[in-house]
DNA sequence: GAATATACCACACATTTGTGTGGTAGTCAA
DNA sequence: TTGACTACCACACAAATGTGTGGTATATTC
């Protein structure tokens, strides 16, 4: 674990913490004097050294508004839910920490669709749902795809055939985790166009 | 729709997009001009004043390394899945942004919980889910929440009984999306802790 | 042909901002 | 009682950084 902190100095790392979340600009050194009322920029400069010395905060030589924080403890804690037994709110319980920043970066081999229909219910992908999309037209068994069958798009499983039906062409299938509809084969009209990363539903 | 840029433009905007969403902080009007091997700060400047009078960035008077981007275009594209259709990749049909850091701020009313079990695999939730919780110990007919039944936590549906069945009492019960789960009432020994906002599930 | 916009350069200037040196006062452990 | 760490102040200085004024050349539009 990093060093303990003092009362004060918590309250200088918090600051500064809030204006970079918030404002997403880190403050200057006389913006964070100004708002604890200290006349002089050194006071500020004191406690930056003290928190970059104990691992909170990584500081930029000459650069304006470089404050970085390098607070692992960032985000939402992840608390396990014990099948028998309230959610685990101690320090040694939580996994990890959510960071949404860190989940991807926006890129140009992601994208975000949103899921219509019934198809995937059985894998937990309700219709609205948002679906992370990495384009690539290749994908390992059992993952998930987005897949052009023909004209239309959808999201399903991609299965093997299995070992024994070996030979077989096409080797691949795709596959709805709701029963009613029916295993769809790979073939030259059906094109996989990308793998779902990532599943997020908001509710209202 | 926002003015076009010229090529030149949309490379400066988009070296400073890059530098704030990897670096988080903002580069200076010299580290443009050095990337791109303007030889006078003015060039840059006139660049920057034409980003913002087109609306694609905010600038701050006398705010070293202050740009912020305006760009509603920032993050992941959500482009809708027609029923039957390929995904609509075109300009018109983005129905929106998906930006990791506007979801939500970290907060302290805000944790999250790692789900466990199938009892909500019917709403979508299943086992492994990343379930962001608001903490609040009242809610709203229908909505998922975070109950401790007894000393055990688990992730329901919050119901109101129906109008027909008036003055009962307990008002609310907790309902699983799995059938096979059976309703609990909400009494004294059944707190509501949280309400569930969002649903986040990561595929390996 | 004049007006407007793009795409740059040069250079001075002022402000913002981080840094350095030195000091006061209190606490707490060795 | 010496040495550390905390919690501040004062002030000077230099580096970083944004701003202002003015200029050149090439397009495009009215």
């Amino acid at each position: 674990m990093k060093p303990d902190l003092t009362v004060r100095q918590k309250q200088v790392l918090n600051f500064i913490r809030d204006r970079i979340n918030h404002d997403r600009i880190s403050p200057t050194i006389r913006e964070v004097a100004g708002f604890f009322g200290f006349s002089s920029t050194g006071t500020v400069r004191d406690y930056l050294q003290v928190l970059s010395r104990k691992g909170y905060l990584k500081l930029n030589k000459n650069k304006a508004r470089s404050l970085e924080l390098i607070n692992q403890e960032q985000g939402l804690a992840i608390v396990g839910m014990v099948a028998c037994g309230k959610p685990q709110f101690a320090q040694e319980d939580i996994e990890g920490y959510l960071q949404p920043e860190e989940w991807f970066k926006a890129s140009d081999d992601l994208f975000c669709l949103k899921a219509k229909g019934d198809s995937m219910a059985g894998a937990g992908i309700m219709e609205g749902d948002l679906l992370v999309v990495r384009r690539q037209s290749q994908a390992q068994n059992n993952e998930i795809v987005v897949a052009l069958i023909g004209d239309e798009a959808t999201v399903k499983f991609l299965r093997r055939h299995k070992d024994g039906k070996q030979g077989r062409d096409p080797k691949y299938f795709l596959e709805a985790a709701n029963k009613k509809y029916s295993d769809i084969p790979v073939t030259e009209a059906t094109s996989v166009i990308g793998r779902v990363i990532s599943v997020i539903r908001k509710y209202v």
